[in-house]
RNA sequence: GCCGUCUUAGCUCAGUGGUAGAGCACUCGCUUCACACGCGAUAGGUCACAAGUUCAAAUCUUGUAGACGGCACCA
């Protein structure tokens, strides 16, 4: 048979999806028993402007594990891939198209050709990491594939935007609200993020009073604030007064419609109720009393701007103050802002209002000022709080459906669950109205209608609009909702649910895209056409789904919102678990990032490493934390790869007449201890593999999956039976010899354990598992899970091995640890006396009669992995003096003679060195032991425990003293 | 400001109330016929610091220092 020496994944991650693909191995109708427990998982959709990142790597790598694991396990199984449709970076991205080809903007397109070339953009570049993904490997079911603007998701984000509508859940109303001039569209508030500026600036402003106050009493208002807080501060000008506010935007003055203080503040009390003399504009502005206002902050007086300050409008609302909006929507200034500014950018503006309040006298000082700007998330420009009319969700209810979850049922729960799960809840606590809609003409159009009066009729369609309306003309909203809004429906809208009454009944009429015709296919009605059997909808069958598996960043934006609307909608949970992934970090320790320029792209990493090798490194991250990017790491399971390609190579270079058969496991009658402990050691892993997945312990699976395969199977089971199956007969038995039968069996049983290794390692590592798997012998279609029985031949239709506690030996493994301590002694000797590699040794070893049958049982094994050419076993040892000895643990001694080799100092500080680790660790005992508190409290199982490992390290050392003086 | 996380071997990271682990790097020795992406053998850590709880703390509590994350912010 012809296998490479070296592992070339990329030959096998070409040859075999596509064939998985197009056999249906990915869908869940591939599974045959009608009693399969189901497992679903939605995919997060990434946006369509996206490429493969490593988080998405990192979290496809988790739900394909899942997905394979749970799918091997007979699991009827459902990942559902997908995309979202990116309101914001679409349009952004069709604007700059249109902009650079045809020097064109939006308005000289019109809407529907807009959304036009919107779709086009979305097919020629929104599949990126569709196809990225079956690089990846990833058995996702496309034929349910989903996008957020499919007709079937859209009709569910028109039905539940209705039934919100209806039952008084979504408003429009005036509010202050995150508006981004760039975009020019409002954002929510997890859109927009907090950013420091140390270069910030707060501005003093002298704003006249009308009139003069009273003066009786010295009450005049500039000489109380000079004297009480600013004693520098001149008045405004002679013979008048003035108040001073503080803003970081003196720009909004412009739309000051009060200033406000403090009713308790003594230096203003006169004042209250007072007109100002609004400086730049011909209005004159009332001074307010508010307890909002903060004495101790500036100067205890505040501009009061309703329409472009949520604080300010709180205020303006309880006094009733005029709201005046001075910007447009791309940030500059209006026509009330006066004929001086109109048409300003805001931040000329500024620049304009301190120049003229310099030129007044009434700029009274610039203090440096640290603050914190709300910028756009997607394009870092500077969000203006802006009074606007918008569609909002009301969010009380709902975030009370979604607490009482975690409060009754603990769900969904997070794994991690620290922190995550006090995190999602306190931000549920605090949560406060959704802002959904969105200027922009690329995702899912309001379904609201105005007549020409401006009333409002909310339909799922313009017909019924209009028949609401009585017949009358009318034009739907311009605006379209929230990307998020139709995230929030994915758990449940991906699965055919469009909004009807009965979920089960799909519509008829509306196959206008290819999702759609696939859900119809997995969706089957109720009952069908003969009023027959009754098939599950996907609904019914796949929801809640199982496990999300994302990252911390959308918990609030997707998870949250899914989980609440997935209850209102369809009363169930839309996922029991929610697994947080940590971030993977630049080589830097910094968060990936273009501006960065540390990220790390995963197709290079495939290209370099394979697919596999990535896959299974993601995978051995423990869940939930950061890590530093490494190459080194990656390449650790280059290394795994290939030594498994390697080690099944070995087996099929020694298969003649063997073939794969888990029988050859089962009859303990025959094999060697070297069978019973690898046998025994393959059922623990199997056993805690499972555990370690069923706990989202990826990382402990790995570390099992690893160990077992490169240190027991590699480095002790084969090196065990190599001479037996390998042509050489070098130290191996006569018995063996005669009887080929035997050589065949442990043949046999390597391959079928090699197999079954395999099975475990498949959801880590599939291309590879698949591609040496079709090739081991015996392996086919018979070998197929019950479930999958019909299906061609794959490893991924294979049961994933449970492991079998009977099959657990305590005996194997105690005794093949005393022969591998024995093989580690002597190889220790070896390495320490520089003994070549090629001289053989005598290996003299004393021990008990159990130990001594053991050791005779493995004499072979022995000899080939200590390279002796003679053991001699008995009581006590008789060798000559000069010779290197060792301890082992059980009592046992043992003795290399090395006539004419030894070095004798060597030898002593050998022996010392042994002396001395032994006796760190007794005297840690003894201290232990000598301690009556301990003695008494402590378990009485510890305590024996640690009198016995007293008891044996006393003997060693003792033994070790005596071959030390022995030297002498 | 509020909430929270992290600090373990040179590096990147696991880990558990009861003798500190891995991979890589380092040192020594190997063209041992599956694999040098390998084999064998070493070396390397007062588990950030301090106090407390406990028979026992790297592990639990509190505090300190440093790194970081989320949320909210008074103009």
């Amino acid at each position: 048979m012809e296998v490479a020496k070296a592992y070339d994944p990329k030959q096998a991650e070409q040859s075999h999806y596509e064939r998985w693909e197009s056999s249906g191995f990915f869908s869940p109708e591939i599974n045959q028993d009608p009693d399969a427990p189901k497992y679903s998982i939605v995919i997060p959709p990434p946006n369509v402007t996206g490429s493969l990142h490593m988080g998405h790597a990192l979290q496809h790598t988790i739900m394909d594990v899942l997905t394979r694991w749970k799918r091997m396990q007979g699991y009827r199984t459902l990942w559902l891939p997908g995309t979202d449709h990116a309101g914001i970076s679409v349009q952004r991205k069709v604007v700059e198209q249109l902009k650079k080809d045809e020097h064109k903007t939006p308005l000289d397109i019109g809407r529907e050709e807009f959304v036009r070339r919107a779709w086009a953009w979305k097919e020629q570049y929104g599949n990126t990491i569709t196809e990225q993904m079956r690089r990846e490997g990833a058995s996702v079911d496309w034929s349910r594939h989903r996008f957020t603007m499919d007709e079937s998701l859209s009709k569910a984000v028109r039905s539940v935007f209705v039934t919100l509508y209806d039952e008084g859940w979504i408003y429009k109303g005036l509010r202050i609200v995150n508006w981004c001039p760039k975009d020019k569209t409002v954002l929510s508030d997890l859109e927009v993020k907090e950013e420091t500026r140390k270069d910030g600036k707060l501005y003093y402003l002298r704003y006249p009073l009308s009139e003069p106050p009273a003066s009786a009493g010295g009450e005049n208002a500039s000489d109380d604030q000079a004297d009480s807080r600013d004693g520098d501060l001149p008045p405004a000008h002679a013979g008048g007064s003035a108040l001073i506010v503080a803003t970081t935007r003196p720009e909004t003055m412009l739309g000051d419609t009060a200033v406000a203080v403090n009713p308790k503040d003594e230096r203003y009390k006169h004042l209250i109720g007072k007109m100002i003399a609004l400086p730049l504009t011909d209005r004159e502005i009332p001074i307010v009393a508010d307890e909002y206002v903060d004495a101790e902050f500036g100067t205890g007086a505040v501009k009061i701007t309703p329409a472009h300050d949520p604080n300010d409008y709180q205020l303006g609302q309880r006094h009733d103050l005029p709201q005046l909006l001075v910007m447009n929507d791309d940030g500059t200034m209006n026509a009330a802002a006066g004929k001086e500014f109109e048409g300003l950018d805001r931040f000329k503006a500024r620049e304009k209002v301190i120049e003229r309040f310099d030129e007044l006298g009434l700029l009274e000082k610039i203090d440096d000022y640290e603050i914190s700007l709300p910028v756009c998330e997607r394009c870092k420009t500077i969000v203006e709080p802006i009074l606007s009319d918008q569609w909002f969700v009301k969010m009380d209810e709902m975030r009370d459906m979604a607490l009482d979850l975690m409060r009754t049922e603990g769900a969904p729960h997070f794994s991690p669950q620290v922190p995550h799960e006090k995190v999602y809840t306190t931000w549920l606590e605090n949560l406060k109205d959704w802002t959904i809609s969105r200027q922009l003409w690329w995702g899912h159009q309001i379904p609201a209608w105005y007549d020409a009066d401006g009333n409002v009729f909310v339909a799922h369609t313009a017909d019924e609009a209009k028949e609401k309306a009585g017949g009358r003309e009318l034009t739907q909203d311009q605006d379209v909702l929230d990307t998020w809004f139709s995230s929030g429906l994915w758990a449940f809208s991906t699965l055919g649910w469009t909004g009807n009454a009965d979920a089960l009944v799909r519509n008829e009429g509306d196959a206008r895209t290819d999702s759609l015709t696939a859900a119809q296919e997995h969706s089957p009605q109720a009952v069908s056409a003969d009023g027959g059997v009754r098939v599950p909808s996907d609904l019914e069958t796949f929801l809640p789904t199982d496990v999300l598996v994302t990252g911390r960043d959308i918990i609030f934006l997707w998870v949250s919102r899914m989980m609440m609307l997935t209850k209102k909608f369809v009363d169930k949970k839309a996922f029991e678990d929610v697994i947080i992934t940590g971030t993977v970090l630049g080589k830097d320790g910094k968060p990936m990032s273009k501006s960065r320029n540390n990220g790390v792209d995963p197709i290079e990493m495939f290209d370099k490493f394979g697919v596999d090798a990535t896959r299974i490194y993601l995978a051995s991250i423990a869940t939930g934390a950061d890590i530093k990017w490494n190459d080194l790491l990656i390449e650790t399971y280059r290394n795994f790869a290939n030594k498994i390609w390697n080690a099944t190579r070995f087996c099929l270079l020694n298969s003649e007449r063997a073939k794969v058969d888990h029988a050859s496991l089962m009859d303990r009658s025959g094999l060697s201890l070297a069978d019973r402990w690898i046998i025994s050691r393959l059922n623990q892993t199997a056993i805690d593999v499972n555990k370690s997945l069923a706990k989202y312990e990826f990382h402990t699976a790995v570390s099992l999956l690893y160990h077992f395969f490169w240190d027991d199977f590699c480095d002790w089971y084969i090196e065990l039976v190599k001479d037996e199956i390998t042509s050489k007969r070098d130290g191996f038995s006569r018995s063996d010899e005669e009887t080929p039968e035997g050589v065949t069996l442990t043949k046999t049983r390597i391959l079928t354990i090699l197999e079954i290794a395999l099975r475990m390692l498949h959801p880590f590592m599939p291309y590879l598992t698949e591609e040496l798997w079709l090739t081991l012998p015996g392996t086919g279609k018979e070998m197929l899970a019950r479930a999958y029985k019909d299906a061609e031949a794959t490893i991924m239709l294979t049961a994933f091995p449970p492991g079998d506690a009977n099959a657990i030996d305590a005996a194997a493994e105690a005794e093949m640890q005393s022969v591998i301590d024995l093989i580690k002694k002597v190889r220790n000797i070896r390495s320490e006396m520089n003994i070549k590699p090629s001289d053989k040794v005598a290996v003299h070893v004393a021990a008990n009669a159990e130990m001594l049958a053991n050791f005779t049982a493995s004499d072979a094994q022995i000899k080939k992995l200590a390279r002796a050419d003679n053991i001699v076993l008995g009581e006590t040892l008789d060798v000559p003096k000069a010779s290197a000895k060792a301890v082992l643990s059980g009592g046992a001694e043992i003795a290399v003679p090395l006539e004419g080799l030894i070095d004798f100092d060597k030898e002593r500080e050998r022996l010392q060195n042994q002396i001395a680790k032994l006796d760190t660790e007794l005297q840690r005992l003894n201290g232990q032991l000598s301690n009556a508190d301990f003695v008494n409290k402590a378990p009485a199982e510890k305590v024996e425990a640690l009198r016995e490992r007293k008891g044996e390290l006393e003997h060693q050392i003792a033994t070790l003293k005596m071959n030390l003086e022995a030297l002498n």
